[in-house]
DNA sequence: CTGTTAGCGCCTTCAT
DNA sequence: ATGAAGGCGCTAACAG
């Protein structure tokens, strides 16, 4: 037998349905949902029985509603694709979950552009916090975020003019990983990369301002690719640098997926990794570290990034002041023998 | 035209904040907003120049209360890290954004308990459609989709019964390659697989069905392990396998990464490949393309998988019938080298 | 084409 | 520890 509800439709039970089901007022089942030491024990057993009879499901947009508070968070990552931003959604779920928030997720795509269009629509869900990656907004979304007045924190890079951000010094990264390699005697280094997002550019400068002030700076060995990143494209890099600068005797590759592309496009041509060619990548993904040889790359923080960001955002979001709104979280140097 | 309220704080404009700018009242900026033709051509341009100048997002919560539609679809996959679910995910995406629907992503984890909690959570953004991998939900899950009358599509695999499902036939998938590597005239084939959920599973028994069907099964040749594949845990099960059964000659792994792991693996091992021993994958990754020798796997559809699972959803929600409830995408065999 | 009247389901503020 | 009244911002259903 099921208890009928005098409601029209077959729409689901609502705070009343389950407190007239009790026969207390609505209120109180709000309350023993949501504090439930404000309620008798006795009273609380059996409203979580009326619930479960129910079926009641409480109404997000009702209680975002009224409250004013939506209990979600937006977090903005430029692709899912890549195991760098994945893994960061992780720690981020990790943490923000157990504190009673939703992710909202957005894939950028590495266009400004469809972060704001994504911008746009979340805050339509009035998110109590947002997690951004990097800096590069557009104008548009700077606007709606400065107008929206909601917590943000920027992950991945570092901000010299005091917005909330948790990251590592991309540049610095370009910089120590091109001075390991010339510190192994390299000195015809090529750099190649995918998707020319601020990061990538960034590591590129690090890159060339090793190189130039080593006086072994020479253009014609960058070669980008504007589709994302993949093994099959550094194969195809690989082929489109040695056409161009057939002398190189390393290569900055900016994705582990793409050094992995490179080193099996060298074992197609017999060229020897590292005799002939040493390879380096960048994000110590999984497989970097199986093949053979096991390939140079620089291991960033990627879970710590998620976790740190969400930690700053919950203090933000909960009106205290963070321990500081500039987290550098470093990055560490893995040399391997495709070096 | 109703009295405004001043309202206190900063909070955002609301569509009465526009009206009182406009004059005219909150209804028809609704709809200015919402059905752009019931309104003038002059007052619409009226409308949209105080929308810009106050800055107005709407707000979903009070929209999805007042319509009782949410114009969001939950879809939930097993894991994020794996390229599989992810070009799902774009697929989806591509659809449903522009026929107006945001998408609610959860990562269940390969675990039901964790899928029944986010679908318990999820609910109470009162989506218009459900988008889930699979059939393995629990059956508190079960009940919840029941009784929450949401139009939902299973994704990934085929169903008997009548539940609306866009996928491919997972035994059949397994049962193939299996008979591509007899075919080849392999004898002694191990199956290797990481993160046992129902679709590994099955393609397991088709697996032992091609064997058993030759006389040729044996199980101290199947290997499994609790975690997420990857390309090191390839190379750890290449590792147990020939501890307890060295005279394979031919390895099925369930996963792209775990193939390239174990080519890997044997390459340190001086084991040659295809001659020694013949690797096969699934999934069709980037990378098993590119290896040397390149990997021998099954092409499965995810973007297909994503799109058609949407476009049913799409109809269903619309209460259109879709032409079919159940579709079979099929699968694509890859002889590569390294068989 | 535009307006009025209600009320979606819940929580806030005050009461008891 | 529990309840009553009111309203969050928006749109459905009817006017006109």
């Amino acid at each position: 037998m099921t208890a009928r509800k005098p409601r029209i439709g077959q729409s689901r039970a609502t705070l009343s349905d389950v407190a007239a089901h009790v026969g207390v007022s609505a209120i109180t089942i709000s309350r023993a949902l949501n504090k439930p030491d404000l309620v008798s024990e006795a009273l609380r057993q059996r409203i979580d029985e009326a619930v479960r009879l129910l079926g009641y499901v409480p109404n997000r947009a009702a209680r975002a509603l009224a409250s004013t508070k939506s209990n979600s968070i937006v977090v903005l990552v430029p692709s899912l694709s890549n195991a760098v931003f994945v893994d960061t959604l992780a720690a981020v779920h990790d943490k923000l979950y157990p504190a009673g928030y939703q992710m909202l997720i957005g894939d950028t795509r590495y266009s400004p552009e469809q972060e704001e269009k994504l911008l746009r629509t979340y805050l339509e869900y009035n998110p109590d916090g947002i997690l951004l990656t990097g800096f590069d907004q557009t104008p548009a979304a700077q606007q709606l975020l400065a107008a929206s007045n909601i917590p943000t924190v920027h992950m991945m890079e570092l901000d010299e003019g005091g917005r909330p951000c948790v990251g590592f010094s991309q540049f610095d990264s370009g910089y120590a990983l091109t001075s390991l390699l010339l510190a192994k005697g390299y000195r015809r280094i090529a750099f190649l990369a995918a998707q020319l997002d601020p990061r990538t550019l960034r590591r590129g400068d690090g890159y060339r301002a090793a190189l130039q002030q080593a006086g072994l700076y020479d253009a014609s060995r960058e070669l980008t690719e504007p589709n994302p990143s993949s093994v099959g494209m550094g194969g195809g890099l690989l082929a489109r640098l040695l056409a161009q600068a057939p002398d190189c005797d390393a290569v900055f590759c900016n994705n582990d997926d793409l050094a992995v592309g490179v080193l099996f496009e060298a074992q197609r041509r017999g060229i020897r990794v590292p005799q002939d060619l040493a390879i380096a990548g960048f994000n110590n993904l999984d497989m970097s570290a199986w093949s053979n040889p096991a390939i140079t790359t620089v291991a960033t923080p990627r879970y710590a990034t998620g976790s740190e960001a969400a930690d700053m955002l919950l203090a933000l979001m909960a009106g205290r002041q963070p321990a500081s709104l500039k987290v550098d979280l470093g990055f560490e140097l893995l040399a391997r023998d495709s070096t």
